[in-house]
DNA sequence: ATTCTCACA
DNA sequence: TGTGAGTA
């Protein structure tokens, strides 16, 4: 049993059988939902809080046709990063800043590897690098 | 039974 | 941040 992957129940209580299933394994998409009650006891936190930080553009889960929430494994993991702040003091206001730093480091990150897979390539055929322009830096 | 929004302390 | 009213 793994307690790490957690299988979301449908609200209805009916429950998915896989066991026949020929394909199952779409393990890594986004598009597992939890309910707002699951993903409050799940990670231990008021339902109101998780609202609020719905109504902050901080983890905005999509609806269901009845309007409900519905949590992806990535919005619970985001939500657990933002616990993790959040408990330790961060305010909501730096939260949002971490946020955007983090996805602005991933972003130059993401630049970092391109230019030197370019570099390298241009090294390597012993030819010098080109001037500036690269596909890469478009702000 | 659960969740939703909104209002309030 | 948590609780209660009134819905869907």
């Amino acid at each position: 049993m793994d307690v790490r992957t957690p299988r979301p129940d449908r609200p209805d209580g009916t429950s998915e059988d896989d066991g026949g299933s020929p394909l199952a394994p779409l393990d890594d998409a986004s598009l597992s939902f939890y309910t707002i009650g699951q993903v409050a006891e799940l990670l231990d936190v008021a339902q109101p809080a998780l609202r609020r930080l719905d109504g902050l553009d901080i983890v905005r889960p999509d609806r269901s046709e009845g309007g409900q929430r519905r949590y992806s494994r990535e919005e619970v993991h985001r939500l657990r990063e933002v616990l993790d702040l959040t408990d330790n003091g961060v305010t909501l206001a730096g939260v949002r800043i971490v946020l955007e730093l983090r996805q602005r480091v991933s972003e130059l990150e993401a630049e970092v590897a391109q230019l030197r897979r370019t570099l390298a390539r241009h090294l390597e055929c012993g030819r010098q690098p080109p001037r500036s322009t690269d596909a890469t830096a478009q702000d």
